[in-house]
RNA sequence: AGGGCCAUAGCCAAGCGGUAAGGCAAAGGACUUUGACUCCUUCAUCUCUGGUUCAAAUCCAGAUGGCCCUG
């Protein structure tokens, strides 16, 4: 009987692949992260939570033993703050410092899920590992990692950066369902989480009201918000508070169409804003994304692609012209909207992933969009 | 000092006697395992004081504030 290390995390997705795991003839154990301490790492401002209640955390750490007690498996406990923190946590903040706009979650499966995790399985002594993500792994004949089936809820983006070694060793279980087939196995075997909320938010930290969650880390830096004329329109309170595209929190009011941001100065501290939801420095055709992973053998050889340059953002067509440093020069003529720098941009044939990397500088008409 | 114009929510702005459009911002919610975007909901008795009228943001008078022109 093959032997898979589960992360349970108290939701219905890992739980119901739990349930199928089992179904399959596994022999399944369960393994709890927990990789954020709101106290230890002085998590307060921007928290909803009240510091006098039982935390989610520990809410969602109750349920995952629910589930583990209904399904029969035992479940670990598995403490990863240090390493969230070294190796997640801090290059996300020093990102928000360069100005750009990170994706830790993608970060957090590369260094914790499929790393730190597999390696504390391994010692286990598992085959496998296995999550709850809207994913699907292939092993055989050759390993590859495919979209999951609910285009509404593929989670495949966020898997960019693992490697073939780490595919190899995972299961998807739940990557061929819809989520409301997970939900309703869910409730036909009764599990105590068939109805609970999906959690949202940085994985490990939840929902937070952003810009004060970003405060707690790094201090206001109080600058101008300029107009593409130079004028003045606003004040604004540190230029990594805020994202290309984002239109909420500049508390621009008056005539006219909504305000969006739509560009850095960081030598002028200064942040650029137009009107519009189309403002015309908001789209580029072009970007250089580095730090590349693929999941194929030549990639070389992929000079056609579907991309993603933001979760859940429909397939964009682009060209692929590869550097002898390994970083893509990614052509898209259909154009789009706020392509941000620390972002990732994720390539696809269809269903296969073939890898991913980070948005580093953005054109339109070979301009360098100064985002 | 005369003359003219204007005064509606945090900001723009409809309304022209019949019981306050819309947009921006903000707040709350939905969506979402990043960050955004998007969507939904909420948000004023009309500068003040008198008067005319069954009825006034809408008419009249005065006050206050702001803008413009003339000396």
């Amino acid at each position: 009987m093959k032997k898979v290390i589960l992360g349970l995390s108290g939701g219905v997705d890992s739980a119901v692949a739990c349930y199928l795991l089992q179904q399959a003839g596994y022999a399944v154990e369960g393994v709890f992260m927990r990789n954020w301490d709101s106290t230890l790492n002085n998590d307060v401002l921007g928290n909803p939570n009240d510091p006098n209640e039982v935390c989610p955390q520990e809410v969602d750490y109750l349920d995952a033993l629910a589930v583990a007690n209904k399904l029969g498996i035992p479940l670990h406990r598995i403490d990863f703050v240090e390493e969230y923190w070294e190796r997640v946590f801090s290059i996300f903040l020093e990102e928000y410092r360069h100005n750009r706009t990170p994706n830790p979650d993608i970060l957090c499966n590369k260094e914790i899920k499929f790393n730190s995790f597999l390696e504390q399985a391994d010692m286990m002594g598992c085959d496998y590992i296995a999550m709850g993500h809207y994913a699907r792994s292939v092993h055989q004949p050759s390993v590859a990692l495919l979209r999951g089936l609910d285009g509404n809820k593929d989670q495949s983006y966020f898997l960019c950066q693992l490697t073939k070694a780490q595919v190899a060793k995972s299961l998807f279980p739940i990557g061929h369902l819809t989520k409301s087939e997970v939900r309703s196995i869910a409730t036909a075997i009764d599990l105590p989480v068939a109805t609970k909320k999906d959690s949202t938010g940085v994985c490990f930290i939840g929902e937070r009201r952003f810009k004060a969650f970003l405060e707690n880390y790094l201090p206001h830096q109080p600058g101008e918000m300029i107009d593409t004329m130079g004028r003045m329109i606003g004040k604004h309170d540190g230029l990594m508070y805020y994202t290309i595209g984002q239109r909420h929190g500049l508390s621009i009011g008056g005539p006219g169409d909504p305000w969006f941001v739509i560009g850095k100065i960081p030598s002028k501290n200064q942040l650029l804003v137009g009107q519009g939801f189309h403002h015309p420095l908001l789209y580029s055709d072009r970007c250089l994304v580095m730090g590349l992973n693929w999941l194929i053998d030549d990639p070389q050889s992929i000079t056609t692609a579907q991309a993603k340059f933001r979760y859940r953002q429909p397939d964009v067509d682009v060209v692929l012209h590869h550097h002898e440093d390994g970083s893509v020069d990614v052509s898209y003529p259909t154009t789009v909207r706020a392509v941000t720098p620390g972002q990732a941009a994720v390539f696809y044939h269809g269903e296969v992933l073939l890898g991913g990397g980070t948005i580093e500088c953005v054109y339109m008409n070979n301009e360098l969009r100064p985002y």
